[in-house]
DNA sequence: TGTACATCAGTGAACGCGCGTTCACTGATGTAC
DNA sequence: TGTACATCAGTGAACGCGCGTTCACTGATGTAC
């Protein structure tokens, strides 16, 4: 959750950390309804059987209760595919791969709109604070992990030329990979990457509709498809 | 535009048809500030002069207006993306692909909140009727072409396996396609058009904030080796 | 060509609703001596 | 251990705003004879 009040000592404190979350949670199940433009601190009130005026001993305005979800979401994506990549074995990485890839779809088909929440188009007027950063990298994460173990096992495909400019463009990207690992290997994993979140997009908007009559079936193909690009299927 | 009111005799039929345009043109630019959850026939009313019951005489509802934006903004995409296109030569089928690719992104990076309005999480409440179908299809038509172009003259990649399930949920998309033409290469098709939308829907997001500098370059280097993906590199 | 009637665009008031946020307040809980 | 004071959660009223949609109406434009 959003405030880690580790062992809160006082009634007081529990009540609030106890009521805190309540409001997180009531907000969340909003989001479904109405989603993110149309989340009303009055609504979630009304529910818990408040005052309005009440939340703002909680939350200071909606847009950071907006932050607080955001955070929420990518936290609880990140925890799904984490285990269920730890799950498998360190040397199988197209095991882990597929792990990732399903995972992920998973959560996205069950919480459509906390997807939206924090791969969907931004919502108007909120701009989201330095806090969303570290927990919107924990996905992108298990896969830099996999590529760094496919080129330190000597597992990568042959590497494409990657222009000058395009090497220079990948700055901040290898800022966030611990070890030197190929231009082509990143350039493969961001391609990968974005076919994971854009394949799951796509699905989630209707766009396959009268395109595809099995999304499990095709996004299974997908998932393996890719693990051939990064070379470790 | 939306009503294709062929010549338009009488003085009020031709005021009727340019006020029409007048809204639609209003709306599309309150788009830019508010997003579509935030579209308001009031607010567009208020920017032209008029009361907002006014508004009714031209569009029955609220909902009416973002089906028009909706269709036009697949058109605008569409006509954009055909132009550039159709300025290549036939046979060089590589450089149709980029077209297709350069004028899409183009297009969604001078009109995001259109883009997000066809590409991006469904408007909460909103339901898109019949008639976007056939504008929505017109980007993926030509991409369609290539891929046909490319099996008749032979270039295709050599397939990979497609499993019997993804087989039969291909039959859909097979509807939209002249020519009978492999199960992986409708695959890759898929992916690759999957790989385009979710790349500049990335971009749009802001999701390549701390990853790539250089997004242009980025972008350049994934339509090429998408080409490679479907054989007419 | 001129008149009578029908059609239509635009007005202005109203209905009923929801929203975020502020503020002075009460009463309960926590803390320091 | 008991009391005095400070902190805090929650109340209820209010401010000022915006929205979609309906309806009876006026006056201009179009049409049929």
């Amino acid at each position: 959750m959003v405030e880690p009040t580790s062992a809160p000592r006082t009634a007081r404190a529990r009540a609030r950390a106890e009521l805190t979350r309540e409001i997180v949670d009531t907000a969340r199940a909003h989001l479904s309804s109405d989603g993110a433009a149309g989340l009303s601190l009055r609504a979630v009130a009304r529910d818990l059987g408040m005052v309005s005026s009440a939340v703002y001993r909680y939350f200071p305005s909606r847009d950071e209760l907006l932050t607080a979800l955001i955070i929420d979401a990518y936290n609880s994506l990140g925890e799904e595919a984490e285990r269920a990549e730890q799950a498998v074995k360190r040397s199988d990485l197209h095991g882990r791969w597929l792990a990732i890839g399903n995972s992920t779809r998973t959560w996205a088909l069950v919480r459509p709109h906390e997807w939206a929440l924090i791969y969907g188009s931004p919502v108007p007027g909120y701009q989201a604070p330095q806090d969303t950063i570290v927990p919107a990298t924990r996905v992108s994460a298990l896969l830099i992990g996999i590529l760094v173990d496919a080129h330190t096992s000597g597992l990568s495909p042959a590497p494409l030329p990657v222009p000058r400019v395009v090497h220079t463009s990948l700055t901040p990207v290898r800022q966030a990979i611990p070890v030197a690992v190929p231009d082509d290997l990143i350039i493969r994993g961001l391609m990968v990457w974005s076919q994971l979140i854009g394949t799951i997009s796509l699905e989630l908007n209707g766009q396959f509709h009268n395109v595809l009559a099995d999304t499990d079936a095709y996004f299974e193909t997908v998932i393996q498809r890719c693990s051939i690009d990064i070379g470790i299927a």
